[in-house]
DNA sequence: ACTTAAATGTAGTAAACTTACGTAAATTAT
DNA sequence: ATAATTTACGTAAGTTTACTACATTTAAGT
């Protein structure tokens, strides 16, 4: 979990550094945006440091000085920060809660961009690749994850269904075998029933896939997980990102898996595309 | 289009600057990123013109002087190099494709979240506010938004319920009447059995609700049309991010309905929280 | 408690940036 | 075509900003 954004390093790091230099980093991490626009003395009055200290800390993150500090900062916050402490008030209206969902949703895409494991994700790939058949099981809001992964997995000409009910996963984890991939999406990775399933299916030499928090109890019975760390919403107002990093880790996944399969299944794919323009009215240009 | 990066402001500028800024201009669209690296010293005497000149070419492009220039560039250049021209190519490897993805999707959702236009979010949230019955209706890979969004919308103490069969979506557009809210999700609006759906609601005098293509068939028969124009997907690699735009509204729109509500209702969203509170391994800390 | 090392601050200096102003070039009008 | 006027550009001075070397303080270890 070492996040390359300037910002989520300094966030690491505040535990070691220096009295004055974990002052420098409240004051910065407070308004990263108005660190990139003040000078070296307004930042260090601000922190009640002197200008050197800010100096000093500017190079302990791999900073020519400050000036480059500040070019790094204002790189970072492009990606990262609209972004650290924007929750939604009771009194926010439209222009205002609007932009910060659509941040904290970026925020943690972009988290998750800089920290997922490509050889997991490669590790995945193959499982899927190599799949006999492959089932998606998801409860609660990981339903809908579920069942949009089946959509996108289908055309990979494989035996591919998602289930939300788990009576229907249970059974279906019972009859497993190896060759079997089964694929567990849970933001939690803590629901009872859903890591009983994911132990059955294991039992029975399936492949078990988790999608889900990582050294969760689900985490802890996959064969392979593809561990997410996405903030639990404190927020009351603030809506659950992880189905939406979950969605766009699956894509991932289904990119790996077509590029696998190699340009001999682009037709493959344009077939199913072609097969639904008869559905729609034409486009008008 | 907001998202003007300032490389491309600059290129496009170029043929209305004076002879000395165009200097400047040039030098820095050469090699942007060993500008935002140099001194306004080394830059002039690159391109051959005066120091005050760079700065005044600074001011020309609304900086408050070189070094916010040097700021903004900088910016510019992380979201023109992560986002312009970057398909998954088919020799793409984990570590090339997966930020690929991401990037994508992070793109669309800040293109829609600085388009989207918040006079009608609230005009959404207000039809879903006065709702008596809500039917959120998709198919395909829409159908996993609508089933998404009841299990959002159901904690609203309202009746909700999402369908993908069209049959079922015919039948109930059928029996709808004033007070019920059909709220039609299609990324491309022109699905012909939705269309014709939504005409059937409408002329029942339901309320319609197309989360979809701006101009679309969908969109002119819909009473209210959130259009979010997601670029279709040119490349066969690249998924389909419109899904996930679509979510991330739907997101707004429940925030939006949350806040309407007041603080009153929070205890009931609370109560739902914790009734999965049994259903869970208590977390480990 | 004393020694030593690390941390922080002070003051001075060098570099970088901006402003004011003057000259040159270019444009317009006569 | 030439004078007037505007615009473009550079010089030089002034101001701000950032860095370095060194001094002082604080903390840690013996």
């Amino acid at each position: 979990m070492n996040g390359q954004n300037l910002i989520n390093v300094i966030a690491d790091q505040l535990p070691n550094l220096n009295k004055s230099e974990s002052k420098v980093a409240k004051v910065i991490l407070a308004d990263p945006d108005a660190a990139t626009q003040s000078s070296i003395a307004a930042l260090a009055k601000a922190a009640s440091v002197s200008e050197p200290s800010v100096n000093r800390f500017c190079k302990r993150f791999d900073a020519a000085g400050f000036p480059d500090f500040k070019l790094r900062l204002a790189k970072a916050l492009v990606t990262g920060v609209r972004f650290v402490n924007r929750n939604v008030d009771p009194d926010d209206d439209v222009s205002s809660y609007t932009p910060k969902i659509f941040d904290s949703t970026i925020n943690n895409l972009a988290m998750v961009r800089d920290c997922i494991s490509h050889s997991l994700v490669n590790q995945v790939v193959d499982k899927l690749i190599q799949a006999r058949r492959i089932y998606f099981f998801g409860v609660g809001a990981s339903g809908s994850v579920a069942r949009d992964a089946e959509n996108k997995f289908f055309r990979f000409n494989l035996p591919v269904s998602f289930h939300d009910d788990v009576l229907m996963q249970r059974m279906l984890a019972s009859t497993g075998s190896t060759g079997d991939v089964f694929f567990f999406i849970s933001h939690t990775g803590r629901t009872k029933e859903v890591v009983e399933i994911a132990e059955i299916a294991r039992a029975n030499g399936s492949t078990v896939i988790g999608l889900t928090a990582p050294d969760s109890p689900l985490a802890r019975v996959s064969s392979v997980t593809l561990d997410v760390e996405v903030p639990e919403n404190t927020d009351e107002y603030m809506p659950m990102t992880s189905r939406i990093v979950h969605l766009v880790i699956l894509d991932v996944l289904a990119t790996g898996v077509t590029l696998r399969r190699g340009p001999d299944f682009l037709p493959h794919l344009e077939k199913i595309k072609n097969s639904l323009v008869p559905t729609r009215y034409p486009r008008k240009d």
